[in-house]
Parts: structure tokens; sequence; C-alpha cells
DNA sequence: TTCCGCATGTAACCAGTTACATGATTAC
DNA sequence: GTAATCATGTAACTGGTTACATGCGGAA
């Protein structure tokens, strides 16, 4: 169980919709834990009724309403107690890793092509990761606090990425026929 | 979808039993595509009503009897057609990414416990990755086909724990305050 | 007029986890 | 005698995905 705790770790940084939280989840927190909003909504019925949030509905102008979400006292004595706990070790899955190792069997260049894609994908990811991390900490050595913690998270992702891309190079280099010379451009 | 196909792809490098695949799991494949030996005979059972794999029962002696699954045409044309299909992005969950962001909501020196103890956990992981490249592909150079395939899987999976460990380390050093001076030993 | 963003949800389904169950053999 | 390894499974549950549904406002 967790989307519980990520949304309470969410919501302890800042009172948000379902909607917001769900948009939340594609981005930042979205690299060690992602959620549709279908799910987010459904989990925060189940924290409101088990009482660790409480909706305010905030009306709006020119735009649906949204019902915000608080967290309650016992909302952030669920979080403190969760942080103590020990944490499941991390899962990464990887389709494409289970690509490679079977590349044999199948269309190698096909496999090699979504190497590249998705290699394009994080290279991308990892700039936007990158410009993120100038704009919204460009001065890490003071920071202090949530702060500090946020941007450590973001350097995990960072790291990862990196890592990923790292890893496709070198699944290309080796497993790419050399471009034969003179062949298209 | 995907756990099929991680056993039509362990299949295709061996027939195995049921047994054997959940612990090939645990091992060098498990780094991207986990499962337990409850989800694997499930998903045996319907791959084998699904015509992808046939199943032998082999005695043996002083040890239960097993059933050896063996890939059907069927089975590799599917392996083949999966291949050929896009592969969904990596997933990473990181219970201990979100406890890191929620750090200041809780007990901030557990938490660090609890990145030290993962530090511990996937350098140990490494050091076995590592081992296990020297002991199975002395000689990476000269790999073709199906085992340089797993070689570079391997890789992947060397890569992305030496990653782990660097995150942990930053955040390690960044978030622990210095060790008093003549403070225990 | 068509699509995108905002905003919230329900229903059906699927994949995966946890708990439980059995039973022989081998090593400490 | 106690635990680990081999070997296979069932049952109940949980967490998450996919498809469907609605409706306003603003931009192209």
């Amino acid at each position: 169980m967790a989307l519980e705790h990520a949304i309470l770790v969410s919501l302890a940084e800042q009172r948000s919709s379902g909607y917001e939280l769900a948009r939340r989840f594609d981005r930042s927190i979205g690299q060690f834990w992602s959620a549709t909003h279908q799910q987010v909504y459904k989990v925060l019925g189940r924290m409101e009724q088990d009482g660790w949030v409480t909706a305010t509905v905030v009306p709006q102008e020119g735009r649906p309403d949204k019902k915000v979400y608080d967290l309650t006292a016992a909302g952030r004595v669920e979080l403190a107690g969760w942080l103590a706990l020990p944490a499941q070790p991390e899962v990464t899955r990887s389709d494409l890793a289970v690509k490679v190792r079977g590349a044999a069997d199948g269309d190698l260049d096909a496999v090699l092509a979504e190497v590249a894609r998705h290699r394009a994908l994080h290279a991308e990811r990892l700039d936007s990761y990158l410009a993120n991390e100038k704009h919204e900490f460009p001065d890490p050595e003071s920071l202090t606090g949530r702060r500090l913690h946020q941007w450590l998270v973001l350097r995990g992702g960072i790291t990862l990425e990196q890592g990923l891309i790292g890893w496709y190079d070198e699944v290309l280099g080796t497993l790419r026929k050399p471009t034969p010379r003179k062949a298209t451009s």
C-alpha cells in the first residue's frame, strides 16, 4: 500500500484538489510513484472516510468547482507513522529490458528501434528535469527542510534518467550494425 | 500485460518448470520483472490453455516430480509478435523516494536509517551482479546472440544499481548531520 | 466546429500480493 | 528436532488500469 502515503506527502506540502494531485503525479513525484486521476479520486474518497483528509468545495469562476483536500491531525499522525516504517525495496519494471533479452526470438531491428525511441524519450525527460532544477533550485547549497528534500528527490530522478540513457547507449552501441557508409544521407 | 511475455522469453532460453522460472525471476531477469511463484503458476496455467506452452511431467528421484514447460509454435509466434510491439515506458516505484520527500513530516533520522539500509542492500546486490558478470561473461567482446543480449541486460541492472547507490550517497551526504567528533568510537 | 484544459467521477476488469496448504528430502 | 530446498498449487484480497460518462469555457 502506498498511493495513500504519496498523497499524504503531497498534501502536506500543499492542499490540493484531486485533479491537481493527479497532475502533480504526472510530473515531479511521478518519477517514483505514478497514478491516474481515477485512482487518485478513488483513494481520496477512502482517505476521507478514514478521516485522514477533509474536503472543501471551492467554487470557481469560468471553470468547474473543485474539491480541495486538507490533511487532518489523524492524517498527519498516519503520515508520521508510515515514515517510520521500513521502506520496501525499489522495483523497476522494464518491458524494454525483457525485449532486449528476448531480441533473438524476433526482429532485432524492431527492438533496437524501440530502444532508440526510449532513449529519445528519456533524454527529453532528463532535459526537462535539468531545466526544472535550474529554475526551481538555482542555489542548492542554500536549501533546507522540505525544499532540500524535494531537490534531493529530483536529483534521484536525474540520476536514474542518466543511468537509463547510458544503458540505452550501451545497448545501441553494441547491437547496432555500423551503418554502411554512403547509405541514407 | 507482460509476465506472460517475460515467461516466454525465459522459456525460449530454456525449458523449465514453474519452480525454476520463479527462481530465475528472483535473480537475473528479476531486476526488471519480478514475480512470485504463485503468480508464475497461475500464468503458466493460462498460457497452457492458450496453447502457448505444453507441459510434460518429469518424474524425479528423491524429490517431487516437476512439470516442465516448453514453448509451442504458437508461443513462438506470440513472442515474436510481442517483440515487435512498442514497449511501455519504464516504471520505477520507490517508497523510499516518497519518504525522503516527506521526511520533514516525521522522523528524519528514521528515514535516513532506511536510506542507509537500502544503500547496503543495493551495494550487496551490485556486488553479486558484478561477480556474476565476471563469472558468466568473462570475455564480453566475444559474445553474440542470446548470450550477448543477456549480458547487456545484466549491464543494465548494474547501471541501475550504481545509480541508486550514488543517489543514496548523495542523500546521506546532504542530510546526515556530521557526527560530532569524539562521539561513539 | 473541433479540440484542449479544467474538473469529477463510476464500472468492469486485470495483475499481482498475501495467506494458507501439503509433503518429501537433505543438511545442520 | 529444526530448518531449508524442492515442488505445486488454491483462495481471498488489493491495487491499479481501461473504458465510459458528463459538462463548461476558451482557443484555433
